[in-house]
Formats: C-alpha cells, sequence, structure tokens
RNA sequence: UGGCGAGUGGUGUAGUGGUAGCACAGAGGACUUUGAAUCCUUUAGCCCAGGUUCGAAUCCCGGCUCGCCAGCCA
C-alpha cells in the first residue's frame, strides 16, 4: 500500500513492539499473518484486522502472510479463498506469493502431535462427544478425567496412528492433550487436538481423515511460518495460555499473541449469521449488495480502498470491543471521494424548465471545471439550450423560510451558464407543476453578472434534448436502531431493517458526457452526492449507486424547521 | 453464583504521577458559480467509593457496569 498519507501510529500493540525490539526479543523481526477460515466472505471489520497485522509488519519491514485456517473442511470451500484473496488485493495490499494454507502443514502438525504423546503430553480418548462434554464441567465445578487418560505412550501411538489410518469411525476416537480437568479456564481442560472426519478437503483432497481442531493448529501455523507477532480478536484471549502451552511443550519457535477489541459500527450488522438470512429471504439482492458490510458490497456501493484505509488507521486500536460511529467511516469515504471523483450535473428527479427568451434551436456549451480539487482533471463542455431539467426539489411555488432556489420571481444561476429568473409555472389538470418558466439574463453568459448582482443560488441543470436517461439507486443503512443486535423483549433485528435503505429512481437525466461511463467509475453529482456506475449498467442503460450523499445543510435546516 | 478482559465528552482514541488533547458527530459563523469543499469559533469527558501523594485519568484497595468463555467451530 502506499504511505502517503501514513501518520504516526501509536497504540498498545506497537508500545509492546517497540519494547520487544529494544529488548531484542524476535532480532527485531516484525512478521504477521491474517488467518481467515474460508468460510465466508470478508467484511469491513475483517479490513481493519488485515489492516492491524499488516501494517504493522510492513512498517518493521517484516512480511506478512495471508494464511488460510482450513481446518474444518465441512464448512470451506475454494469460492472463499478466491473472493478473501481477491478482497485483500483490492484493497491494496501485496500479497506477494505469502499465501498459504493451514492443510500444507498437516503433515508437520502430526509430527508435532507424536512428539507429545511420547512425551506424555497428549492422549487418545475413547469417549463419545457427550461424554467428553459432561465431564469437561462448568465454571464452577472441575471436569473429571477421562478414563482413557492414563492410557500407555506406546498405546496412545498406536491408536493415533490408526486414527490416521482410517481404522475408526467419525466421532469414535480424538486426540487430547493432557493438561487439567480442573483448570478455570475451560480451554485448559484436557482440549482437543484431533477429530477424526471423514470430508474431502478443499485444499488436500481425500488425503486425511482427522483434523486438527484451532487451538491445537493455530500456534503451530504462526511458529511454522515464523510469524512473530499473532493478532487476533479479545474473544481468543483465554485462548493464550493454551497457545503458550502447546508450543511450550513442543520447545519450538514461539511467537507472540496479542488480542486486539473488535469493532463493529452503527447501524450496521457484520455476524454471517444474521447477514445469511437477509440474502436468503431476498432482504437484499446477494452479498455484495451495496447495502452490505461485505468488502464486495462496499466495492460495489463505490467505497475506495483508499478510503477504507483511512478509515482503519483513523479509528483507533485498544482491547476494548467498540462500535465506531458509521458516521466516521463515511467521513473518510467522502474526504477520498472529494478529492478523487470527476464532477458532472445529473437531474434525479426531473422538472422541465423553459427559458422563454432563449432562441429555439440555439444550443451553447459551456466550459465546466471537473474536479475543482483537482486542476489537472481539466474541463469538459456542457451542452445548453431553451428546455432544461432541473431537481423538482430545487423550485417551490410558496419557498419555505431560508429557501435560497429558484421561486417565482426569484433570480437564481443555473451553473455555469445562465442567471435565470422564474416568471410562472404550467399545472395540469390535478394542478401539480409540470413546467417552470424562466427568462434569462444574455450578458451573465458563463454565469457572472457583469453588474455584479448577486444570487442567493447556483443550481445543477441538464439540457432536455441532450439528457442521457439513467437509472439511480439510492441507498440508506441497512437497519434504523444504532445497534440492531441490541433488541427488545420478545423482538428480533429484523424488527430494526430499515424498509427505505434502498430506493430506486428511474429516468433521470444526466449530462451526455456520462454516457461513455465505465462500471466502478465514480463521479460527484454536483449537489446530490458521489454515485457509481452499477455493473447492472448496459450499452443501453446506466445503472448509478448512490455511494453517499453530500453533507446537506438544507436538510438540516429543514428538519429544524419541523 | 468460576476465569479472563475492558471502562476518558454522544462515538472513537491520546494521555503511563504535574494545565485532560485529537478526530467524527452536534451548535454557531466566514467564504462560496456545488446549501459541497475549505476556514474559524464553540458545546461536551476521566464508572463509583476509599487510600497513597504536595499533586491521581494514571499507583493501591473495594465495588459497579459491559464483553468473552463450558463445539469433535474458528
Amino acid at each position: 500500500m502506499d504511505d502517503t498519507s501514513a501518520k504516526k501510529q501509536e497504540d498498545f500493540i506497537r508500545d509492546i513492539v517497540r519494547q520487544e525490539i529494544e529488548t531484542n526479543r524476535f532480532g527485531g523481526k516484525v512478521n504477521t499473518r491474517f488467518p481467515p477460515e474460508p468460510n465466508g466472505l470478508l467484511h469491513i471489520g475483517h479490513a481493519k484486522a488485515i489492516w492491524i497485522s499488516f501494517a504493522l509488519a510492513e512498517e518493521y519491514g517484516g512480511y506478512h502472510n495471508l494464511r488460510f485456517d482450513d481446518t474444518n473442511p465441512l464448512t470451506e470451500k475454494q469460492e472463499f479463498v478466491d473472493a478473501i484473496i481477491k478482497d485483500i488485493r483490492w484493497l491494496g495490499w501485496d500479497l506477494k506469493e505469502r499465501i498459504f494454507f493451514a492443510s500444507d502443514y498437516f503433515e508437520q502438525m502430526y509430527e508435532y502431535a507424536v512428539q507429545l504423546i511420547k512425551k506424555g503430553k497428549a492422549y487418545v480418548d475413547d469417549s463419545t462427544a457427550e461424554e467428553i462434554s459432561k465431564n469437561r464441567g462448568n465454571f464452577t465445578t472441575p471436569g473429571k478425567l477421562s478414563p482413557y487418560r492414563e492410557r500407555s505412550v506406546e498405546e496412545n501411538l498406536d491408536l493415533f496412528k490408526r486414527m490416521r489410518d482410517g481404522e475408526f469411525p467419525d466421532g469414535s476416537r480424538v486426540l487430547r492433550a493432557k493438561i487439567d480437568m480442573a483448570a478455570s479456564n475451560m480451554n485448559m481442560r484436557d482440549p482437543l487436538m484431533y477429530r477424526i472426519q471423514r470430508a474431502t478437503h478443499l485444499h488436500v483432497g481425500d488425503k486425511w481423515c482427522i483434523y486438527p481442531m484451532y487451538d491445537w493448529a493455530h500456534g503451530l501455523e504462526d511458529s511454522i511460518e515464523g510469524v512473530t507477532y499473532s493478532l487476533c480478536s479479545l474473544e481468543f484471549k483465554d485462548h493464550r495460555p493454551l497457545y503458550d502451552w502447546f508450543l511450550d511443550a513442543l520447545g519450538i519457535f514461539h511467537p507472540q499473541q496479542i488480542e486486539f477489541g473488535r469493532y463493529s459500527l452503527t447501524y450496521t450488522v457484520v455476524s454471517k449469521r444474521v447477514l445469511g438470512p437477509l440474502v436468503d429471504a431476498g432482504v437484499v439482492n446477494g452479498w455484495d449488495d451495496p447495502r452490505m458490510p461485505t468488502l464486495s458490497g462496499l466495492r460495489r456501493r463505490g467505497y475506495t480502498p483508499e478510503a477504507l484505509k483511512l478509515y482503519c488507521e483513523s479509528s483507533g486500536v485498544s482491547e476494548a470491543n467498540t462500535i465506531i460511529d458509521i458516521n466516521f467511516l463515511e467521513h473518510c469515504l467522502r474526504e477520498d471521494l472529494n478529492k478523487r471523483a470527476p464532477r458532472v450535473m445529473v437531474v434525479l428527479r426531473p422538472l422541465k424548465l423553459v427559458i422563454d427568451n432563449y432562441p429555439e434551436d440555439q444550443v451553447e456549451e459551456f466550459n465546466a471545471v471537473n474536479n475543482p480539487e483537482d486542476p489537472a482533471a481539466g474541463t469538459r463542455k456542457v451542452p445548453f439550450s431553451k428546455v432544461l431539467y432541473i431537481e423538482q426539489e430545487d423550485f417551490q411555488e410558496v419557498p419555505p423560510p431560508k429557501y435560497y432556489r429558484l421561486a417565482p420571481g426569484r433570480e437564481v444561476r443555473l451553473r455555469y451558464a445562465y442567471f435565470i429568473t422564474c416568471t410562472g409555472v404550467k399545472k395540469n389538470e390535478k394542478g401539480e407543476i409540470t413546467e417552470v418558466h424562466c427568462t434569462y439574463d444574455p450578458a451573465t453568459k458563463g454565469g457572472d453578472a457583469p453588474d455584479g448582482r448577486k444570487v442567493q443560488s447556483t443550481m445543477h441543470w441538464v439540457s432536455a434534448k441532450h439528457a442521457v436517461e439513467a437509472d439511480a439507486r439510492l441507498y440508506d443503512h441497512l437497519f434504523t436502531k444504532e445497534n440492531p443486535m441490541d433488541v427488545e423483549e420478545g423482538g428480533d433485528y429484523k424488527d430494526y431493517l430499515n424498509p427505505h435503505s434502498l430506493e430506486v429512481i428511474k429516468s433521470c437525466k444526466v449530462e451526455p458526457s456520462l454516457a461513455k461511463a465505465q462500471p466502478g467509475g465514480l463521479y460527484q453529482f454536483e449537489r446530490l452526492g458521489y454515485f457509481c456506475v452499477d455493473p447492472d449498467s448496459s450499452a443501453n442503460k446506466l445503472v448509478f449507486n448512490r455511494t453517499i450523499s453530500l453533507r446537506d445543510t438544507w436538510a438540516k435546516i429543514q428538519k429544524q424547521q419541523k
């Protein structure tokens, strides 16, 4: 990733790393990893977790591995491997060749397990799953020792080999570490290391019928890869003693696990358990629906990797689980989009505007600035004629207080074109306004009055006969409640789904320069917001997603007036 | 009612024994050919109670609140 914007990062993890560099614990090396299980798509929370690990290694010149923690073949799929790699690359991380699979270490893990058995620190248990669960005890009661706990090393070795060789049915035996059935930390009550599970593995096929458990496998994977700092979320804090125990028992390279808080966003939920049903029920249009917090959803929505990076690095790292105000994410988005998005004029809800004193067949072209934040973006020509479209919201027959836009008798500026003065309206039989009529002042060509008079408002417009039609999809938060998971008695999170999270507007009028817009293209529709071209667009129909609106002071005033 | 962790403005974070700072959000204003952007001003905070100290957000002690943990999931 480019780090032109990188500022000095300070957090408790970097404090630890800095201290350990001074004490030379790892010879100055800072290597990290991001270890997803390929059983789902990455979301905004993962983007932050990836940033925490990868940016740290990058700062210290270490490597950052992507390692698929593929120890449970029942839930894992190749499509997720592919999607995860795509998402991480999209975020801007250079993975180089450093993409690994836990399953590549299965043989080595097996050898390590044999070592533990030989040291008398692991045993094969023939108990059923229920027995093991029951004998584990609970928070206040110690567990009971398994009747198989004192088997001889020879018997354990033999049984474990035969587990691997497929002599026993699924679930009939497990390999467990011999630690302490009375430990207050449940993870230390003789945790399982291997289970028998016949399933075709996405990466190693049918080679194995025993699969390692997370706690056993994870430290080994880190150790084998030379990861120095194994960063994970808070819920693994209780697992660290076990992580350490395995590595110490084996006497192999021992990385440092450090846990950080999970990050959530207001008006959002990232859990598969919640999002899955919404996808299945068609509440959203798939995992990459622009309302989804998945990286594929954010990408389709128009989020940029740079905006996400800004969000990750400026939202802090701590040991508390937090819910970050989604306003902050959106602020980061606007920050980036403002700098990069070309400006363009689009009328979402058209209202016909006729300039009565403008010559019938005349067409003029005005120069429009592509991006005031970036002079290098240049200018473009925008055609102007007698009949235009303006935004319905930009005209009020009876203007409310503080309304600056067009109203009968009022003069406003049409951006880059002329000052116009409203002379009247035409209505249909239902009394709805169908046309607004006005006159223009030829002396204000380009948008400046030679006599220095001012107008209160500048409005966007599109020439009717040059307009291209497009659909616009306007998005809002998926949920109406800050924390949708904080449900009231008898309710559930579905009660907080936002019924207005998607609004589709047909037949918007866009300026002709947009005719050649390509999927993924990002624009600022002046005065409206940032939009991107959706992949649903075709040669004869443009579809735009509203990525995020512009900050809207007028909307705020209107709210106050209510 | 066991273990582990966390509590600083509304939100997120800095501060590690010496004037509680930053960002977002909120409020007000300047500027403006986007009611955008930009700029300025401003509201608002150390979970509670003891103790140590000249001095405590920081150290000690007790309490409270929140989160996580009893998968052959990760």
